[in-house]
DNA sequence: CATATATCCTATTAAATCACTAGGCTTTAT
DNA sequence: ATAAAGCCTAGTGATTTAATAGGATATATG
């Protein structure tokens, strides 16, 4: 029941791209040294999210990545369940359609949607934009 | 992001107990046949209910489990943490001491504590009386 | 007391997943 | 032409998961 680093990192690297939003592309090589994490791992977790058009790349030197579209636009549950692959917390609930011959019959299945729910009702309704508020709302606090 | 089978199967175990909470001592056999898992698994899952005194044994012939205490004394989060391990959903939460060094930087660390409460609303809340409840609720419905 | 029936306990293991690392290929500003 | 960036695929060690296996121990019943 733990999110995987691939999804933690997903959200700090995303978070990084809006926090340093000017217009010029941001490269790996700052990320991974303000975020302290490995470049190549960065390079294959911001690849998914290229292809999926949440960032967009920029080859060559002074290349590197920004964001497709503004930080309001992104939930933690988009960045999440593309990096997871999905945050139901059973596999029955994962697909359309559902599998398990039990389904009729299982009760905790309800458990289950409550918990989906629950999770859905978190990751979909905060968006990177609130990420960035918090952090300087955290700035702010240390000048005193 | 996922419920791991151990803690579905504890669950749908407390629940078979909870069915059949007739003072009667239940036999793996008899739950293993009705939830169509190994008996060796269920004996392992159930030696960590036992420890915990979740739910007491009979050993010998007519021996077997029953729930140490009503149903409502349970909750859907006490299973599941017991074989779970945690429900946090990133490990910088499961301590009382958090050893994360970028703790007191860590926006994330916010949402992580809104992911956190959100899924113990939910399994703090639900108990094994709810999960009985609701089964007959089902069985209702089936008799038309 | 003997026996069968149950729980109790520890070890092993195959498969999957995780968290990376490695190395070369391609594009492009200068 | 060159160097600096991203692009792409494969490999790998460690850990976790989901069991199986096999025997030891307790006890109700005849």
């Amino acid at each position: 029941m733990k999110i995987s680093t691939k999804g933690r990192y997903a959200l700090r690297l995303m978070l990084d791209l809006a926090l340093n939003n000017t217009g010029e592309p941001v490269r790996i090589k700052e990320i991974s040294a303000r975020q302290e994490i490995s470049e190549k791992y960065l390079e294959q977790i911001i690849s998914t999210l290229n292809k999926a058009g949440y960032v967009k790349s920029v080859r060559g030197p002074q290349g590197g990545y920004r964001l497709a579209k503004e930080p309001e636009q992104y939930t933690v549950g988009m960045i999440l369940r593309l990096t997871e692959g999905s945050l139901a917390p059973v596999a029955c609930m994962e697909d359309e359609v559902n599998a398990c011959g039990r389904q009729a019959s299982c009760v905790t299945l309800r458990l289950w949607k409550m918990l989906d729910d629950a999770i859905s009702g978190v990751v979909d309704k905060v968006t990177l934009a609130d990420l960035v508020d918090w952090q300087s709302e955290m700035m702010d606090n240390y000048v005193i």
